[in-house]
RNA sequence: GGCGAGGUAGCUCAGUGGUAGAGCAGGGGACUCAUAAGCCCUUGGUCGAGAGUUCAAAUCUCUCCCUCGCCA
């Protein structure tokens, strides 16, 4: 290793912030938000802030079954569903603040030649082998059919309108073969059973070293679901997974061989692979080919460069590490997942989403009415972390009040038109600080430190109520000195207490960047900072098609507001919410609902 | 059906062997700089059900019920 490398590597920690790739058969709900999305960009925001080189990827996955349904449903191809959703996806994520440094999608020329690229080396490496299996196959439409496609008799319940993949009646899983009379769905064609062949994902054979991964060190860290899940499965043990299908939509399949020329690879073994393809396309991007390498490459001792997190949902938790993992055991010389912090379910108003029934909440819809930040809040404060959650809109109306407006906002609000008013606009010079002012610096201090330690790991809803904590301890301290009063017959002792607070208002700004990086950045503008030091950023949006600029300077510090700063004319923060808000979005959701 | 997670105050949740906790909502109070915000006090729980281990169980064991996810 070369004395230059080492330098860098002691400058910076890189972090790969990797989220879940949405099919993109529709619009984001406040569940994938809450779940993935919104604590992936609350995760990469602060460790950009702690200085950390961070590349936060995701896009849009463009080859799931919903994509082909939605088009053959509407009559359209594949591609415009995704030309469709794509942009909504982007504009929602823009709106909300949430910055990645590249959100692309699986339909490009890059990420189909990263998954031929892992496919070939994978084959060539014997992970990777044939079988005949069994597929269902129309006569009529002269093609195999995708498992939903199929119709039939279910074998548990007898009800005739049972998937080839479940039967919604009696929730049984199934296989089409097992349907009485099955048939296709779309034009009642009877459905013959075809052998067929594809390639499928050894995992028997790799399980040893995946086994030897997981052991090589202490996972106490993951949350414990996900822990508990993937030794599960290990100990179950591991067999091999069809990659390969009979359709015409997704990644060809690149074997020189006639029987193939109509088959695919199956999404999830592309979607995956997502987030090492849409790396190398940023580093295209950027102009620079070999970028992505200081995130992914292992050193020549296999060690990993540095610390990759994987958001996603806990439907999802055996890709990421089980056959994620896998397949890059299998290929060599790539980083390994550090952690899968995997969240459970948002539930709406006490009942479980259903996007068929259409009881969701549709973030383009929410996002005319509400301020991001105010989004942002909420949809931490109930992030499902560690269990499923709810949202409801009483809950978000007086959180939202009580919480970000009357405990943060108020604070920062009473403190700042204070200083503005009676100060002439300047932070006061403070005298000698008595013990409850030094009592809440320290505290302050000791604040700064838990919430480090919680963002370090991903515990985000924790932090987010820790620095609210703080907050209300403000308040405290101020009611008690009523400086407000005091300021009548000791001016200077007055400026002590509103130099103390401004102290904490600024540390606080730090502390909820992460989380509300608007308000954050409007603050920092009031306590008479420029643009550039300290939290702010050039946040210029979207670039084409999916690299969004990411340019934050803030600083994860605790750091002082000086004396005699000029202050600009204090805003409100955050809005309050009328009551009756509650009600009206509860209306609406009934009112949309579909049975 | 198998595996995993969860079931604690009206609501949202914390609490892994030692006298049940927080925030909000409900009730009361003093204040009034501030977005009628903030501060102080307070009502409220057979910790899903049952059995067991223990001096002691929300916490450990077993059985059952309910919710969610994965798998067959």
């Amino acid at each position: 290793m070369t004395a230059e490398n080492n330098q860098e590597k002691k400058e910076k920690e890189r972090i790969l912030v990797s989220v879940a790739w949405p099919y993109v058969n529709g619009p984001f709900h406040a569940g994938h938000i809450s779940g993935v999305y919104l604590p992936a960009d609350i995760f990469a925001r602060f460790q950009r802030a702690r200085g950390r080189d961070v590349i936060m990827v995701s896009g849009s996955d463009c080859h799931g079954t919903p994509i082909t349904i939605r088009a053959e449903q509407e009559g359209v191809t594949p591609v415009d569903i995704v030309n469709r959703y794509h942009p909504q996806i982007l504009a929602t994520l823009d709106k909300l603040g949430i910055e990645f440094d590249l959100f692309t999608k699986t339909l490009t020329d890059n990420h189909y030649a990263v998954t031929q690229d892992i496919f070939l080396k994978l084959l060539e490496k014997g992970f990777i082998y044939k079988e005949i299996m069994t597929g269902s196959y129309s006569e009529a439409q002269g093609r195999f059919l995708p498992d939903r496609y199929v119709e039939g008799v279910c074998p548990f319940c007898s009800n005739p309108k049972a998937r080839g993949d479940q039967c919604d009646v009696c929730g049984n899983q199934l296989d089409p073969i097992q349907l009485g009379n099955p048939h296709s769905r779309e034009d009642g064609s009877p459905i013959t059973f075809r052998e067929t062949e594809h390639y499928f994902l050894d995992l028997g054979k790799l399980q040893p070293d995946l086994q030897a991964w997981i052991d090589s060190q202490d996972r106490s860290y993951w949350r414990d679901n996900t822990v508990a899940y993937t030794k599960n499965w290990l100990e179950r043990g591991l067999h091999g997974r069809a990659i390969t299908r009979d359709l015409e939509w997704g990644v060809p399949v690149p074997v020189d061989d006639p029987a193939f020329k109509d088959k695919r690879i199956y999404v999830w073994f592309d979607a995956v692979i997502g987030y090492l393809s849409a790396s190398k396309e940023l580093a295209n991007r950027l102009g620079k080919p070999d970028y992505w390498e200081r995130w992914w490459k292992l050193d020549e001792n296999g060690k990993s460069p540095g610390r990759s997190y994987y958001f996603l949902a806990k439907d999802n938790i055996t890709f990421h590490t089980i056959i994620w993992p896998a397949m890059l055991l299998g290929y060599g010389g790539l980083d390994l997942p550090y952690d899968v912090p995997a969240a459970e379910f948002l539930n709406l108003e006490g009942e479980k989403m259903s996007t068929s029934q259409n009881w969701a909440l549709w973030m383009p819809a929410i996002q005319e009415r509400y301020q991001p930040d105010q989004l942002r809040y909420y949809l931490t404060a109930v992030a499902p972390e560690t269990r499923d959650s709810n949202w409801a809109w009483t809950d978000f109306v007086s959180r939202i009040n009580n919480e970000l407006v009357g405990t943060y906002g108020n604070l920062v609000n009473r403190v700042l038109t204070n200083v503005y008013k009676n100060y002439d606009g300047t932070v006061p010079t403070p005298g000698p600080l008595d013990a409850s002012d030094q009592a809440l610096l320290a505290g302050r201090d000791e604040a700064f430190d838990r919430i480090t330690e919680m963002l370090e790991g991903v515990h985000l809803r924790d932090a987010l109520k820790e620095a609210l904590v703080l907050a209300s301890a403000a308040n405290k301290y101020l009611d008690e000195k009523a400086p407000w009063k005091v300021i009548k017959t000791d001016r200077a002792a007055a400026g002590t207490t509103f130099w103390v607070a401004l102290q904490v208002i600024n540390t606080l700004k730090v502390l909820t960047y992460p989380f509300l990086p608007f308000a954050a950045e409007r603050l920092h503008g009031f306590l008479g900072f420029e643009a550039g030091d300290g939290v702010s950023e050039s946040y210029s949006g979207q670039e084409k098609d999916g690299v969004l600029a990411v340019r934050p300077t803030a600083q994860w510090a605790v750091e002082e507001v000086p004396a005699g700063q000029k202050l600009n004319q204090p805003q409100i923060l955050f809005n309050k919410l009328d009551e009756k808000v509650a009600e009206e979005e509860k209306q609406r959701l009934l009112d949309s609902r579909k049975s």
